[in-house]
This record gives C-alpha cells, structure tokens and sequence, in this order.
DNA sequence: CGCGCATCTGCTCAGATGAGCAACAATCCC
DNA sequence: GGGATTGTTGCTCATCTGAGCAGATGCGCG
C-alpha cells in the first residue's frame, strides 16, 4: 500500500472508531468514495494500526485457544486474557475462574472428578459456584497431608469442591512422598488407601495443575523436598511436577525411585484418561505447561494469554 | 446490567470482535436473538470493556482535541496518540511530525511566517516536505546566534523549512539575550536588524514552541543563562520560556530586567496574533504547555495525548 | 391482590457495510 | 509498441446492524 494511502487509513480509522462517524461522511470529509474509505478502513485493520482488546476479568482469547487448540492437539484450550494484569496472583486468579467457568459447562457431567492439590486448584474451588453440578463424587489423585502447613488444604479443596456440587468428597489419606518405599507399599497395600486409588483410577475427568521445579515448589513448602533435592532433579532435567511426580521436557520420570515413593495416581494414567483439565497459569511455568501439552498429559488446558503465546511460539520455531 | 449480562456481553464482545461473528450467528451459539447481542455488545461498548487503539506513529486523538478545543478556547488543537510509545523522544518526534502536517494542510497559506528555535522546530522542518508550500517567507522571531553549539542551530531551522517551501528566509543575526541593556538597544536600533523584527511583528502566523524551565533549558546548553540563573526564575514563579522570555503561571513576565535585554518579538505580540502555533510535547512540559494555552499563548496547539490529558484534568479539578 | 411504572424483548425498517464484478489503469515483458 | 498481467476503482446487490416502537414482563406500592 502507497504512503499516502496508509496515512489515509489511519485518518479514516481515527473518524471511524474514535468520532463514530460512518464510512460515508468520512468519504466527504477526505475526499474519497465510501468504498474506498472502507478499503482503507480494512487494510488498517489487516497491517495491525487497529488494535481491539476486550478488559475484562473474564476476559477470553479465542484466536489463541484456536491456534492452540490446532498446533497441538489438545480437544480444548481456554485461554484468559492478561490485558490490565499487573500481577501474576491476578492472573492466576483468572485461570482459575476460568478453570471454574469450564468445569461448570461441563457436559456430560462426571459422575466421578479426580483432582490434585495446590494453591492453583484451591483457587478453583473458591471461584466454583454452590450448585455448580449435581452430585459429583470427587475423589483425590496424589496423597497430601501437609506435614508444616495448616492441616487440610488438599483436603478442603476437594471437600470444597464436592460440596458445592452437592456431592461427596473421597480424600486419599497419606502423604505426598514416602521416605521409605516399603512404608508406601504396606500403606498401599491397606484396602482403604487401595479403594481410593483404585476409585481415583477410575476416575471419568482429570483437573490438576503443575509446578514448575524451583525452591518455591508446593512439595518444598510442605516438607516433601528439600531446596537441595529440586537442585538435583533440575540438574537432570526436571521442569516441573505433575500430580507431585517430576517430569522433564519429554515428559519423562526424572528420577523413578522418588517416584516409586510417591503416593497417588501414575502420569500414564492421566496419558490414557479421555478428559484431563490441566490448570497452569504465571509467567515462571511456561516450561512445565510446554512439558505437559508436548507429552499429551492433558486433553484440555486452561492458561493465560502469556504462557499460552510462549506455548504457540516455540512451535513457530522449531 | 445483571451480573450474568455482564458476562455475556464478554462472551458476545469475544465472538464479534476476535472471531468476526455476525451478531446473529452469536445469538445462535448463545442462545440469545440477534437484538439482545447487539444490546450486550453496546452495553460492552458503554461499560469500558471494549477498548479500541489505533497504534501507529500518524494517529491522533480526534475526541481529546474536540474536548481540549472545547474547554480552552483554541482554534484548533492536534494531539498525537501516545499508544506504543516507548521514549520521550518518539513522542516529540511524532508531535514535530504532527506540527509539519499541520502547517503543510494550513489555508490560507500563510505569506510570512514567524519561527522560534530549538529541538522540537529543528525537528518540525526535518519533517515538513520538499513543496510542503510555495513561495513562503521564513523569518525568525527571537534571537538565537549560539554561542557554544555548533553554529547554525537556529538558523538552519529557518532555512531549511524556506528551502522546503521554495521561498526565502529572514534570519534574525543576533544572540538571544545580552547582557547589556545598552548593547541590545544599539543592536536593535541596527537598520537590518529593525527591519528583521518589524517583518516578525508583522508575520501572519507564528509557529514556536516552549520550554520547561530546568538545568536542561535550551537557553542553558547554549550559554545565554546559568543554571543559578534558572533556579533563581524558579523560585520566583517560572515554569518555562516562550520565544525565550520566562513566564510564570499566569503567564505575565518573571524577570523584567532580563526580558528587556532579550531579543525577539515579545509576548504580547503573540497574544495579538490571529494564529500562532505552539507545538509542546514531553512529559517534563505539562507546566509550560499549560501556562501557554491558560493565558491565550496560542491560536494553535500541537502536542501528545499525555500532555493534553494533563491539560483537561485539571479543567475538571477546579 | 391489583394497579401503575419501569424495564425488557422481539419486531419493522431504513441506513450502513462487505463481497463480488466489470471496467479501467499501470506495469512489465518481449 | 503491443499484449498480457496485475492492481485499482466504482458499482450492484445481499447482508448486517442500529434506531425506534409496541407489546410483554417484572416489580413495588397501596
């Protein structure tokens, strides 16, 4: 497009958004035909210098969830808009309404909704309203009483969730990570613990988040890892942990013996499960949210616009 | 609006402007008639939630120049967009880019035309083009001989936006402020030098621009003023210097004594004038833009979206 | 319970807009 | 210089959209 044309466009576009003015009056103004103006109006939107964004909290972005949905295979993507975000927490606080907004659409509904624990599923739970579905047995993936936390966040949240479904909650009573194999196996073994799994197994959908490997790890906070084990496990390539079970950038177990120690539903299973809802969102688990859409470990993600954007490029480039 | 509108009119905003859905084609999905969606859609619109941009270097903001035109008086008031703007001197770059615009659609053509010096009219005629008018007669309207710049500063502003106008340039050979009263008056009791301000005090239009009054100051780099100097015009009242004469506020002389040792046409001539031309841009020139404009400085302003955002608030703020 | 008021809903209709088409102009290549 | 190709312009027509209106619905108050 010429020069003057450009500069025409942006001129058209100023009376058109800015003055509310129809394409032809503003044809009168600049001395052109409607048609033209309305050329003009259409190249400024297709070389970029109109610029639409919708603020809102509940904001989506279905372009991106589109080209998400397309390059990787996901059956379903939602992704939150981050336009007016200041901070991460906001943020996460969306995806997690968002998260919320999806379970809730849900259809058929599951009968049976195995989640894993953590501040991102919390949040989920809070955004969730009474009455969200009915009757919904929730039931939990990976085991979680806290060692130095409040006691009972893993459980509230699936407490939480069941009751505002008017529905019952199955908690997996044991910890995270054993320190001793033989201590998980004989828990494993104990036909309360084996019933809940078996149940969490069985499972119709799947909702967990992911962290990304670092000292501010949920598993760090409540006395699971040390700082020094992270470091190690980063070492051989650890991006993040999925149902407290850390994976690297294929996907794969990073260390098979914390894994064996680990209480609580096996990656493959989420692999082979027809809905698994990953919820991810903050600009430091663009790594983790990559590992875990690459390997096929969720059919549905739900992000924001910046993790989902650095999830789109890479696969511009490869 | 009801909560659940709320969150329709986002969903209906999401289809219709990112996915480029008709309005009835949203209805079928959201299970509303064509009329509610276009309701939603302009309740979107009134809410804030839709925000449209025009990002480009050219555009301009048609609603705050009606607002400024409205609540100050001016003639006429261009104001730049700011959008995607990342330095101060993009910014006035775009302004002096605005100002060329402005003085190549002016008509009447202007016969003489009265310039200041400095960054931002340096900048102006760097823009203008070749043939931006013809047969226009440049004169210079305050004194601007540097006394420690590369010599030329001021002249060449004159010249070039002649130059590019095919017409001629009427230089003003004298420093911008001496430090004699005498040496000034036998300066301009000079027969060429008469001449030279008889024809600026005649001028059909001015074009200048302001500066804010700190150790930046042109006036400064050049030598004409100390930067005690400044300070002292500070405390006294000053916000900047308008064709280099310090005003206040109110818009009345700081330092008498040193405006009569100043060269140049003086401030009142520019009050008298049927269409003077203030191009003001960067965030430091709040105070002067509004000290111009507040006391009838101009006919004409030419600045950014921040600095006339600056200028309306306080309207509202009595 | 019934009335009046305010809001909401679906509609008509006219004006605004985009897609597609034919005529025309500009450019390029022999 | 001639012909082909590409891009531009003004137009017709079908579709989309917003304003205005009448009836429906809901709400508060006596």
């Amino acid at each position: 497009m010429s020069d003057t044309d450009e500069l025409l466009s942006i001129r058209a576009a100023e009376l058109y958004y800015e003055e509310n003015q129809t394409q032809d009056e503003i044809g009168v103004i600049l001395r052109l035909t409607r048609w033209k103006v309305g050329r003009l109006l259409a190249s400024a939107k297709a070389n970029g210098f109109i610029r639409i964004e919708i603020v809102h909290p509940r904001a989506r972005r279905l372009p991106i969830e589109r080209r998400l949905r397309e390059s990787t295979g996901l059956t379903d993507a939602i992704v939150v808009s981050s336009a007016g975000v200041s901070s991460d927490a906001e943020l996460q606080s969306r995806t997690a309404q968002a998260a919320a907004d999806y379970l809730t659409s849900l259809r058929p509904i599951p009968r049976t909704l195995g989640i894993s624990w953590g501040r991102t599923l919390h949040d989920v739970s809070l955004h969730l309203k009474q009455g969200w579905a009915p009757g919904v047995n929730v039931v939990q993936i990976n085991g979680g009483v806290s060692l130095n936390q409040r006691t009972g966040t893993a459980a509230s949240t699936a407490v939480t969730i069941a009751h505002k479904a008017d529905g019952s909650a199955t908690l997996l009573p044991s910890p995270a990570i054993f320190e001793r194999l033989e201590t998980k196996q004989a828990m494993e073994a104990d036909r309360t613990v084996a019933g809940v799994l078996a149940l969490a197994r069985n499972a119709q959908a799947y909702v967990f988040s992911a962290g990304q490997a670092d000292a501010n790890s949920a598993l760090v906070d409540s006395g699971y890892l040390t700082v020094e084990q992270i470091d190690d496990l980063v070492s051989r390539g650890a991006v993040g942990d999925v149902v407290g079970r850390y994976i690297d950038a294929n996907g794969r177990i990073v260390d098979p013996e914390l894994n064996e120690r680990t209480v609580g539903i096996q990656i493959d299973q989420l692999r082979r499960a027809p809905l698994t809802i990953a919820v991810i969102s903050g600009n430091n688990k663009h790594a983790i949210a990559r590992a875990v859409v690459r390997n096929g470990l969720c059919t549905v993600l739900v992000t924001d616009e910046d993790t989902a954007n650095a999830l789109l490029q890479e696969k511009d480039t490869p």
